[in-house]
DNA sequence: GAATGAATTGAACGTTCGTTTTATTAATGA
DNA sequence: TCATTAATAAAACGAACGTTCAATTCATTC
């Protein structure tokens, strides 16, 4: 046997791609060895070495194309400079869960698989996310200035807030009580409070939390 | 050669905890080696298999025990019955924080590990943690009955807190700015923030910003 | 319809893995 | 002091690992 009837290269790299984020999110990077994913895709393990050349390449393009997309997503997302930080961190947090419960296997690998690359690429991928997160410690920050915001330490407080709306993938399952639109305006709520958007002297913490308990 | 002068089965049992612990939370429980583990403690690899019967037992041994010291520092820490909600969130928070800073290694390795645990280990731990979980539900619900928290909803609000403040393993590092006990007096604000400790009609949420910022 | 390149197989390489077995030495107790 | 037990070393086991390479077949182009 050799090339196979229909193969087409384009079509079993992307199956490449699926296979390997499922199976290293739900086992582990290293866990998952190159014979059971050709096995999942459904070809031999040599002919993985056609579109990676390494097992760490596999793993390292998905890290980094994951970031790549989240960025952009927030790019298209965020409102103009004028929009008020309100509006700017409800639109970080919308943009985010929504982002994230779409691609909870990739989010999963990108996250717990830091450790499975070498030091210059672990650079480039924390430089990715660092780039995302200033954009919410920026929100973060003008929205104090502005007096809209009551945050003690504004890097604390964004870290505190990205592990929390992160921490959606851990226990949501697509049959979840609750909606993708129910659980985003739950997150909203409880970020605009914590963020203190609901401060004594605002009237947008009642308003929030009306809205979410009526829709 | 055989026994070494100065051996002893309780202290070499112990290095090899430590430095699994360690290690797999550095590495992961897939990544790390017997033959690494034993080089880091000082043994043959063979030693090790007279203290845990496979590679597997020793993480599930170092995982239970986590949990259930976790478990065990919250019954102390907690207060009496009839100390208010707020009191009690504040007592979880705090011991929660602690607890986690001072173990970052084991936390890490209990919370990304337990995809290496077979079926009914995964079971036992999954059932210490939501025992764990559960404590910070109660106090949840109780405080939202007696209308001091706004709380849409006990069991999203419970997760979105756990992963807010056990996060902070994630970017913590022993030379932080920031001392453990600012990092846990600002973490509580966030939280009594968050489940509407400080609503319109409370004076809590002033009171707790003005002593932040003041300590 | 022959030539060329793309896609894949099948087999194998050396290495490393978790674990077992056996022998040997150090500590312990009568 | 001498048997006994605890603690380890040394060596080896078969299996599985990531990866390579040559051979082979399908698709495409002229």
């Amino acid at each position: 046997m050799a090339r196979t009837a229909g193969s087409d290269g384009s079509r079993t790299e992307a199956a490449i791609r699926d296979a390997a984020v499922e199976l290293i999110a739900r086992h582990g990077h290293e866990a998952v060895t190159m014979r059971q994913l050709a096995a999942r895709v459904g070809v031999q393990p040599a002919a993985l070495y056609r579109y990676f050349p390494t097992k760490e390449d596999l793993l390292f393009t998905l890290m980094r194309e994951h970031m790549q997309a989240l960025i952009a997503a927030w790019r298209s997302a965020r409102p103009n400079n004028d929009a008020d930080s309100i509006a700017a961190l409800t639109a970080f947090i919308t943009n985010h869960i929504r982002f994230h419960l779409e691609r909870r296997h990739a989010t999963h690998v990108s996250n717990m698989e830091l450790r499975s690359l070498s030091a210059d690429r672990l650079e480039t991928i924390l430089a990715l996310r660092n780039t995302y997160e200033t954009a919410l410690r920026h929100i973060l920050r003008q929205g104090a200035d502005a007096g809209l915001f009551v945050i003690e330490d504004t890097a604390l407080t964004a870290m505190a807030i990205i592990q929390m709306i992160t921490g959606v993938i851990v226990w949501f399952r697509p049959d979840e009580r609750l909606s993708v639109d129910e659980i985003t305006q739950n997150y909203l709520a409880m970020t605009l409070r914590l963020t203190g958007a609901g401060a004594p002297g605002s009237n947008i913490y009642v308003r929030q939390d009306a809205e979410f308990r009526t829709g």
